[in-house]
RNA sequence: CGGGGUGUGGCGCAGCUUGGUAGCGCGUCCGCUUUGGGAGCGGAAGGCCGUCGGUUCGAAUCCGGCCACCCCGACCA
């Protein structure tokens, strides 16, 4: 059998030699192949910060040359990026291996009617990018794959005893975001891992959702973020229990809380308020007051001179179309969305100026609850409006207040719900310290979805007395792309990015600081370390200052930089630490050696 | 979807108010010099000024429509 050599002719374009045309000066080292160099690296370094670009790891990725904008919310990753993505993707197969998930591909692109047998086309509406074939079908690039799961276990699955299993796929997903934003950390594109858990029994499911949840512990803490577990909402993928993991960064998009004193931590969707504490206070006479032009709680406590908190605030709405008074302290929000989560299947929508316009009796801007269950008129509040607390709020007259209203003398509240958005400071559920709020990225969650969509398409296997078994599901996503994003952001300093060991582009970054010793030697470290197993990217640019090589690889930002430069002559070079930003010059040898051994 | 803004060479920007067919810095290419913190000199390439229409002898510039993109908010497993 002849050898198979490369029969390329020597003088192509992408190698050695001197093609007619188009010199190359860096010679394609065959020996050292896996070594990256940037000579020949499609990599273009930004001075400047590109125009748009706000946060962090937009800025920096785009500088550095990890990704360029294609259109709105699509991403290019270019070689660097690309590496980055790769050892994401490395980390998050291994560990989902190890939990016993089985790797597979589904399509990106779905019928509509997978997604409308389920009810989610009409959940997600404008969010999912829709399209039709040449023949007038209706299709989707899929969000998130339940429905496909779903259908595929269906097909493929018809006795307990091949439960249960676990899949998973790690896949562009599509959302048509209203607004993407941030670079990578919110695309319309994005690389997602899902997995999905099928089990007979719910101490199946809790048992997948554990071991998905260990799992998701152990990618992170390999990725090398820093992230909190919190309990969430499960919102439109239904299901019960639900976890979501954060990335804590100041670009992030969501909030949580997060105790101090206890392991407490939840999206703030999902904090609950418990006790309602009595304030002591002195119950005065009801005193009404003349107050104009105060239909907001800023202009009443400005006006009356007390603090928001101590006003009562009354918000109207309709709930399945009757109306419904719901009181909360002036400094708070109503959530909408808890108040509709707490009254479902109830509608909850707001009151509008017809609806006022038909109740005189209500005075918009001027309500409070004393007598409103005469006028017919359900009064639900928060658990801080606790009995036998005092307040200043409406009198239901146009242009007056009424102080020392107090609950249970004055006014009665028929059911008291967790309705008001949470506030820094409000007490942990599980142990009462203050509550403090930080901004996160979401890179994962999990959830125990049960039976929505295995109900949907009758999903079903033969249990062991030949009856068929409904299957109960879980659903468990981890944002790829999000999480490199999530990591620039964590980790980017002054200088640039700064990868955590596993995820870098590449273990060293060799840099050649010269010509002739200096250069020759850094292809010497590159082609030993290479050769000790260790990833290496190597400056071999010529015509490139010292300086900006030395700008460029703290923009690039792998954790360890080796300098071939001064003491060439001597076999001496240097090696560096990114982050911690020290440097100690040494025999090559020697360098090799600790690196192989870090 | 509301509000704000921007489209001029690969990147960052000026020119527009007051119309006369485009300029700066960086980058790129060629030559020489230089090489431990974004080098110097000389030469060169590269732009239908987002797009369509209007006004005008003449439009990057004035007017109108459209498109794209960005930021804030709403939205968003």
């Amino acid at each position: 059998m002849p050898r198979c050599r490369c029969r390329v002719p020597r003088n192509n374009r992408y190698g050695s030699g001197r093609a007619a045309g188009y010199p190359r000066r860096t010679p394609r080292n065959t020996e050292n192949a896996m070594v990256l160099r940037m000579s020949r690296l499609l990599l273009k370094t930004l001075r400047d910060d590109p125009a748009d670009a706000e946060t962090a790891s937009h800025r920096l990725l785009v500088r550095a040359g990890y990704v360029r904008r294609s259109s709105a919310g699509m991403w290019s990753w270019l070689p660097l990026g690309k590496r980055v993505l790769d050892n994401v993707s490395r980390i998050v197969r291994e560990e989902m291996d190890a939990i016993g998930g089985q790797e597979v591909l589904l399509p990106a692109l779905l019928p509509r009617e997978t997604y409308d047998a389920t009810g989610r086309a009409a959940e997600y509406g404008d969010l999912l990018f829709a399209l039709t074939d040449r023949k007038g079908t209706d299709y989707v690039l899929g969000p998130t794959h339940e429905e496909s799961f779903t259908l595929l276990v269906k097909d493929q699955v018809t006795s307990y005893r091949d439960l249960p299993v676990i899949l998973y796929q790690i896949q562009t997903k599509y959302r048509d975001e209203a607004r993407p934003r941030s670079g990578v950390l919110r695309g319309r594109e994005f690389q997602m891992k899902d997995a999905y858990s099928f089990d007979t029994a719910p101490e199946g499911l809790a048992e997948a959702y554990r071991l998905h949840r260990e799992a998701y512990v152990r990618i992170f803490e390999r990725l090398g973020l820093d992230f909190r577990i919190v309990s969430a909402v499960s919102g439109a993928m239904g299901g019960s229990a639900s976890e979501e993991f954060l990335a804590p960064a100041a670009a992030g998009e969501d909030t949580f809380a997060d105790c101090p004193e206890c392991d407490y931590a939840a999206n703030t969707e999902a904090v609950t308020f418990t006790a309602a504490v009595p304030a002591a206070v002195d119950p005065g006479p009801v005193e009404e007051l003349d107050t104009p032009g105060t239909a907001t709680v800023e202009a009443l406590a400005a006006a009356v001179g007390v603090p928001a908190a101590a006003i009562l605030k009354n918000l109207l709405v309709k709930v399945d179309g009757e109306i419904t008074a719901v009181g909360v302290p002036g400094d708070r929000e109503v959530d909408l969305d808890k108040l509709a989560e707490h009254l479902a299947p109830a509608t909850v929508e707001l009151v509008t100026a017809e609806d006022f316009a038909l109740r005189p009796d209500l005075v918009r801007g001027y309500v409070g609850p004393q007598g409103l269950s005469t006028l017919g008129v359900r009064y639900l509040a928060d658990p801080r409006v606790a009995a036998g607390t005092a307040w200043t709020t409406g009198a239901n007259k146009p242009g007056r207040h009424a102080a020392g209203v107090v609950c249970g003398r004055d006014f009665t509240v028929d059911r008291y719900l967790d309705v008001v958005t949470v506030q820094a400071g409000d007490p942990c559920p599980r142990c009462g310290a203050g509550l403090r709020l930080d901004r996160a990225i979401e890179i994962g969650h999990i959830f125990q979805l049960g039976r929505k969509y295995t109900d949907a398409f009758r999903l079903d296997v033969l249990g062991p007395d030949g009856k068929p078994v409904r299957v109960t599901m879980g659903s468990y996503g981890i944002g790829v792309s999000r999480a490199v994003a999530a990591l620039a952001e964590q980790t980017a300093d002054a200088h640039g990015l700064c990868w955590p060991a596993e995820v870098a582009p590449a273990d060293v970054h060799v840099v050649a600081a010269g010509k002739g010793e200096a250069a020759a030697l850094a292809a010497r470290a590159a082609g030993a370390l290479d050769a000790a197993g260790l990833r290496v990217l190597l400056d071999d640019r010529d015509g490139v200052s010292v300086g900006a090589k030395f700008t460029d690889a703290e923009l690039i930002g792998v954790p360890r930089v080796l300098v071939a430069g001064r003491r060439a002559a001597e076999g001496v070079v240097e090696l560096r630490d990114r982050r911690a930003a020290t440097r100690e010059e040494l025999p090559l040898e020697d360098a090799v050696a600790l690196l192989r051994g870090a």
